[in-house]
DNA sequence: CGAGTCATTGAAATAAGTCAAACTGGGTGG
DNA sequence: CCACCCAGTTTGACTTATTTCAATGACTCG
C-alpha cells in the first residue's frame, strides 16, 4: 500500500477509478463464480474460464486480448464461471456501448462465443504437440510468458507429463523461443487476493 | 404414399403450411453456412452444428430438443454453422420473443451457449466409453435411434472404430437397449433433399 | 531453511489409433 | 423386380502415442 498507492485488492473499495485497470498475475483469480462484478475487458494477455461445481471445474472457455468477459454479468451481476490468469493480464472495465442496439450487441457476443468454442474443441483432437501448437496460435504466438503446465494440460486434455515431455521436443526442434521456458514462476498461493488494482 | 399421405420429400413442395413443423432424417442437413433462413426450435432429435470452411468441417456445437439454431441469422438473415440432423428431427420456425426486452434475451442465449460449451469440452476428454456415455446422456439418456457412428465419433474426438468396438461393448454390459443400435439405416445420398416437410 | 507447488524424467502399462478386410442393408439403376 | 453399389459398420492384428506411477529436481514463498 504504501509503495503501490491506490492499490486495491477487494471489490467494492474503488478508489480512483480514473484509470481502473487492472493486473491479474499468472495463475491469479479474477473472479469466482456467484460473486458480484461487472464485465471486463482483457487487454493483455489470456484468460481461462472454469465452470465450478462442488469444488469440481470443468474448462469453460479461454480469452484473450480484446475479449470481454464476465458479460453474465449484465444479467444479474453475478459472475458464472471462475476466471484465472493462464498468463500476467491486464484487465479494464468494459461497459456495453449504449450507442450500439443492445440486441444487436447481445447477437454478435453470441456468435464470437460460438467461434471461440470451435476453437476450443479443437484443443482437444489429434496429437499432442498439435494441440499444444494451437492452443499456442490461440493465446497470441510466441508467447513470452507461458501458462502453467497443468493449465495447457487441462485446456488441451492432455496429463502435464505428456505436456512437459512434448514441450521438451519443441524447444528441441526450435519451434519455441530459447527463452521461454515454463519451469521458471510459482503461483502464488490463491487466497482470491491475487488480483492487483491500480487507481 | 398411399398409407402416409402428406408425405413430402422434397423441398419446395409444401402443401399445407398450417403447420410448419419440419421434419429432418438423421444424416440430413437443416441448414448450410452461407444460406439465408431464420431461426429453427429443435422441437425433437438432436443436431450437430459444423463450422466449415474450405470444404473442412469443425464440429461447433450439438443442439437438443429445446434449443434454438440458427440464432445469428436475427443479425443478417445468414447462417453462420452447418446443421444436419444426428437423430431424426422435428423442428419448428422461431421467432424472438417481442415480449421480453431483446438484450435480455440475447444475454440468456449466450449464457445457454457458454453452458454447452461445457458440456461439448466435456465429451473430450477421459476414456472412450464415458464420452460416449456422457453423449448419449447430453443426447437424452437412452437413445431409440443412434447417430450415426462417424458423428458419435466426431463429436468425441475419437475414431469410428473405437467408437464400434465401444457401443459393441456397452451393449454387452446391457448399457444399451437390445433394439438400439447403429448399423440400420444407411443415410440418404444427401443431396440437400434430406428435408422431410408435413403439412 | 523448510514446505509446498511446479516441472522433469524414466520405465512400464494400456487405451486408442491405424490399416486392412469383410459384412450389412437399404437405395438405385438397369 | 432384382442385382449391384456403396456408405456405414464390424472385426482383427498390429502399432504407438499417451497415460500411469514413481521419484527427483527446481523454485517461491513464508
Amino acid at each position: 500500500m504504501a509503495t503501490k498507492p491506490h492499490r486495491i485488492t477487494r471489490p467494492g473499495q474503488i478508489t480512483h477509478p480514473v484509470s481502473a485497470t487492472r493486473y491479474v498475475r499468472r495463475g491469479g483469480e479474477i473472479c469466482r463464480p456467484g460473486a458480484a462484478g461487472r464485465p471486463w475487458r482483457v487487454l493483455q494477455g489470456s484468460i481461462r474460464l472454469d465452470h465450478v461445481i462442488d469444488d469440481e471445474h470443468a474448462l469453460a472457455g479461454l480469452a484473450v486480448a480484446g475479449d470481454i468477459i464476465g458479460l453474465e454479468t449484465l444479467l444479474d451481476n453475478r459472475y458464472r464461471y471462475q476466471a484465472s490468469a493462464l498468463v500476467s493480464c491486464q484487465l479494464e472495465p468494459w461497459y456495453p456501448d449504449t450507442v450500439e442496439e443492445p440486441a444487436q450487441a447481445s447477437l454478435q457476443w453470441l456468435i464470437a462465443s460460438q467461434a471461440r468454442t470451435v476453437d476450443m474443441l479443437a484443443l482437444r483432437i489429434g496429437r499432442a504437440h498439435e494441440r499444444i501448437c494451437r492452443l499456442f496460435a490461440m493465446l497470441g504466438h510466441m508467447p513470452v510468458e507461458l501458462p502453467r503446465l497443468r493449465d495447457i494440460a487441462e485446456i488441451t486434455g492432455l496429463v502435464k507429463e505428456t505436456v512437459s515431455r512434448t514441450m521438451t521436443e519443441l524447444h528441441a526442434q526450435g519451434l519455441l523461443r530459447q527463452d521461454v521456458r515454463p519451469r521458471q514462476s510459482r503461483v502464488r498461493r490463491c487466497s482470491s487476493h491475487d488480483a492487483i488494482m491500480y487507481a
